[in-house]
DNA sequence: ATTAGCACTCGAAAAGAGTGAGTGCTAACA
DNA sequence: TGTTAGCACTCACTCTTTTCGAGTGCTAAT
């Protein structure tokens, strides 16, 4: 169990080395305000810290940086709330005043904000098609052979792929699809449309369209496969104001991961409702190994829309970082169940 | 005026140079295959050659670097036209050779194809709307307040805005609206859309629909105004494997450049057609004087409809780049045309 | 006109010296 | 018994110094 003291001394490295990024001695954490005790009995505090692994030496006669294990129990017993600044209060409700009406938009620009107000990497994924319906669809033809499908949610998302219409069908056999299905899916949830299509309209497109099954296949590859990765970036440049990134290797490594969009888009997928962190090796990612990664979710009507999220070092200011991303998801929310 | 000799001993330094990264030597040159004097010969060619300007010392006992200068009589006096690898044309006729049908996947994918062959960053320009014409217009309604302006134009471009309706438009207004619009203008290019609609619709529009002025302001608001930057990038990663920016501070100052689309937009837009090539101070842009960055058009009928540009280091693989460049652009322009 | 020879230059890498911020340990202290 | 002062020790950093060699310019010989 740890003392106050050294509870005390830990809390003081992580928030200096937060700050400064250099390690910290005994003599600094000595002078600090909080700190009543000389430097050799923070000396001995901070050998019982190393010893059970929450920070460590980056040399045999160096101050102490933490650990990933200080890091966690950082986040998980030492962060206190803090209260905003009034300029990321004012940020955060100057976003929210304009009317903002399309859902990218929206998640966009608070992307950009979380960014910039904290000079990390931010990431957004969503909203997801999967838990919107389906608003309207609609084939438009751009030449004899090639077609343009249309596919409109009840969220403003247009999803758009255009492919080549093979020569059995006819024209007016998919006009004819397109317009029964309307007919009968508006509303569905984009993630039933498939089994909903199966089951219920088979039979009656038989009547009206010659050829069901080649037509359906065309119109169901162009709109629901390859589904692209709605990964969004801001703020990329920050990373590279890091001092832990000052190597262009890392660097590289870093922003070739971000190409890989399906692998982020994964691992924002899998989190569970509200905020996670996750710090250094925690991360399923190699390349993340050196950051942390903290997520939160947004979500319409109790159902989970997406994820926002921001990336930097492991040295992050977690208790501001956490307090933005919470204020901002929680806004997000509320904007969309206002809709 | 040049010597014989002396253009050898610049293409000799050029080329190496340009493959290595490392200054070169009276004796590396003399040593060459194609070099049969000694390096006391060279050594004199080579100090004319600083005196004219074309290649520099980095200190005073160093070997010859090329200057911009000597890029730029390389580029326009010494390229040899390449014929390209047998790797460089399967992996274009590849590309081609698959069926593609929208305009920006082959534009993306060619993007794609330059970079990584060359491992230089792809920047294109374009499609350009206004180049194109409108084949259709609609307006979805998401909510009571809300309404989704979707424009489709001939080359499978799919554009789309959602904006506030204000109380005093009607939605019925709206839709009639729509309705003659797409009645009298589809197949009018793009770019004259809004002239299109003043002179001729304004008299018909008023006798169906009450509030013509607020609800067409409106709607070219949300189709015209702040037209974004049709700009993409490819293997940004690429940059960072050239030695000459083995430095965070340069990556980050290009970088930062490749977030203000507005500024590339403007410097690919204003190329003239076909292929050109700017090196070092060259280029306008204040971030990219130590880059070197190669254009070339691509067009439909005659009509040019963007830019494909390659930016990489001054030291740039020209011969190969250019051939490469050449190809790509040639073979997108045959595509559309096609169509 | 070309080349060999030679003294000279200068960056890069290696080796050495000094500095100081930091440590651990021991003994003294309240 | 917990805290502190004192002290020897460690080691990254910085600054010089040295060495090394690739490369140069110049001059004289071919």
């Amino acid at each position: 169990m740890l003392s106050n003291r050294q509870l005390l001394v830990l809390q003081v490295i992580i928030d200096e080395f937060i700050e400064t990024a250099q390690p910290i001695g005994s003599r600094a954490i000595s002078k600090k305000q909080s700190v009543s005790f000389s430097p050799a009995t923070i000396r001995n505090d901070m050998a019982d810290l190393e010893e059970m692994g929450f920070i460590e030496k980056t040399h045999s006669s160096s101050g102490r940086v933490p650990s990933e294990k200080g890091y966690r129990f950082y986040v998980d017993h030492l962060l206190l709330p803090v209260h905003l600044s009034d300029r990321d209060q004012r940020t955060i409700s100057n976003l929210f005043d304009q009317d903002l009406v399309e859902f990218e938009q929206v998640v966009q620009k608070s992307a950009h904000v979380l960014s910039d107000l904290t000079n990390y990497t931010s990431i957004i994924l969503g909203p997801e098609v999967y838990e919107t319906t389906l608003k309207q669809l609609q084939i438009i033809h751009l030449s004899e052979t090639t077609a343009l499908a249309i596919l409109v949610t009840n969220t403003g998302h247009v999803e758009h792929r255009s492919f080549t219409v093979p020569e059995k069908i006819k024209a007016t056999d998919l006009e004819k699809l397109v317009n029964i299905l309307n007919e009968r899916l508006i509303g569905v949830p984009i993630v039933h449309l498939h089994k909903q299509l199966q089951k219920e309209l088979t039979s009656v497109l038989d009547r009206y369209v010659d050829n069901v099954e080649t037509a359906f296949d065309y119109l169901k590859s162009a709109l629901l496969d390859q589904h692209p990765n709605n990964i969004y970036y801001g703020g990329v440049t920050n990373i590279m104001l890091q001092p832990e990134f000052n190597d262009v290797e890392k660097v590289h490594s870093l922003y070739s991961l971000m190409e890989k969009n399906d692998l982020i888009a994964n691992v924002l997928r899998t989190t569970g409702e509200g905020i996670h962190i996750s710090i250094g090796q925690e991360n399923k990612i190699d390349e993340m190994q050196d950051c942390s990664l903290i997520t939160a979710t947004y979500s319409l009507a109790g159902q989970q829309l997406g994820t926002i999220a921001l990336l930097g070092p492991k040295r992050m200011e977690y208790s501001r970082v956490i307090s933005l991303i919470n204020v901002l998801s929680n806004q997000m929310t509320r904007t969309f169940n206002d809709w």
